[in-house]
DNA sequence: CCCGCATGCGGGAGTGACACCCATAAGAAA
DNA sequence: TTTCTTATGGGTGTCACTCCCGCATGCGGG
């Protein structure tokens, strides 16, 4: 599944192969992004990406499976899922997500124009929408499996399941208001403001 | 867009025509659900449903935007909205959620085998996840609306739409939760102790 | 350095969801 | 009954997405 164990080096040097792989998918990511903004989502076809990112649909289904994934597809989750694991245990749980959080706010605002533009267009485009609120639904399974390791109960615990989906709730509606103000608020003080509002929900467990 | 609105009678009589449309949407509906069980929901072609629905696939896109809004579509949020309008203005927010959901709670294990069955669905098909999670989000603006109706405060008040998110967010997971369980748990149990969980926020409204 | 192999790519054909259009039938109003 | 409105159904077209197959290219072993 992964690398070999005894991997001494810190990265085995990705090869010729991998690295041209990872261009052409930014690659279409940028282009389809261009175009989206030039003449909206609908109205740009996968052909028309492919044709922008000088590939064929054939390779842009083998890179998204599907039109929307090129505009959702991020790694937020696996973040989150690293930098949880690396605080300390006896650490409260709403500590945790601050640090957390602190952390993707740093990432996301690095990059800010690119997620704003991502998020605008989500916002706008129904299908988009709703897929996006299915992110949302795999990132709160996430902070259930996460809850559930840190306060050692069951992964089926029903308080947990609230806990998580409270938490991640006011988190994407935070990040909603950032990209609706334009990012002109800056993400932490309304990721601060989400985290107060359920403070006493993490609080009970 | 409605009725006329100086109408005497209690219901002005439906008139065939009506009576035929209503008809038929739940013919649509039972026949899809029906082969969805028997065959999936990939599987199951928006012809066949209209065949088995003896209708066109034109009509039935009439009556449903997309395949996913048979299953999906409810008269949840009407009803919420309905209920939350006739309670008292001087209850307590949390009063108001617990006696609305009591209400819907009533309306949903009234069909129960059919209720169980659309979330079964949704919950094993990711289109059907996704939109419903979709759904939602609809509900939280709607919530906040309520909200904010009731509160005073503007509809644009971050605090609003954080503790709307939070509450909507277990209110649905308390339900995906009874249809994980097939019903074997009573539905106002598990809305209680969402309730429960998020009570702090509403009471710091 | 070269050769065999695995892997990624492009093209073509096919399916099904959905949009748009127009003719017709069947309630409703006059 | 006649006229008007509204719903239906069929046809055509587009586009997202799938499957398959032949080809090319980077890769590792001799």
């Amino acid at each position: 599944m992964t690398a070999p164990i005894a991997a001494p080096g810190p990265a085995p040097r990705p090869g010729l192969r991998q690295r041209k792989k990872i261009k052409l998918r930014r690659t279409i990511q940028t282009e389809a992004l261009r175009l989206f903004a030039a003449q909206g989502y609908e109205q740009t076809t996968v052909e028309q990406i492919a044709e922008a990112a000088e590939t064929s649909t054939t390779t842009f289904y083998r890179y998204f499976p599907t039109k929307e994934d090129v505009v959702l597809d991020d790694d937020y989750d696996a973040m989150i899922e690293a930098f949880a694991l690396r605080r300390p245990r006896d650490e409260s749980v709403a500590g945790t997500f601050r640090a957390v959080l602190a952390e993707i706010t740093a990432v996301t605002e690095a990059d800010s124009e690119w997620n704003l533009s991502r998020m605008r267009l989500m916002a706008s485009v129904p299908a988009l929408d709703a897929r996006y609120a299915g992110e949302e639904r795999k990132t709160a399974d996430l902070t259930r499996r996460i809850l559930a390791e840190r306060t050692g109960r069951s992964p089926d615990d029903f308080q947990l399941a609230l806990a998580a989906a409270a938490v991640v709730a006011v988190l994407f509606t935070a990040t909603r208001r950032w990209a609706a103000e334009g990012g002109t608020v800056p993400m932490g003080t309304l990721l601060d403001q989400a985290v107060a509002t359920v403070e006493p929900v993490l609080a009970n467990l």
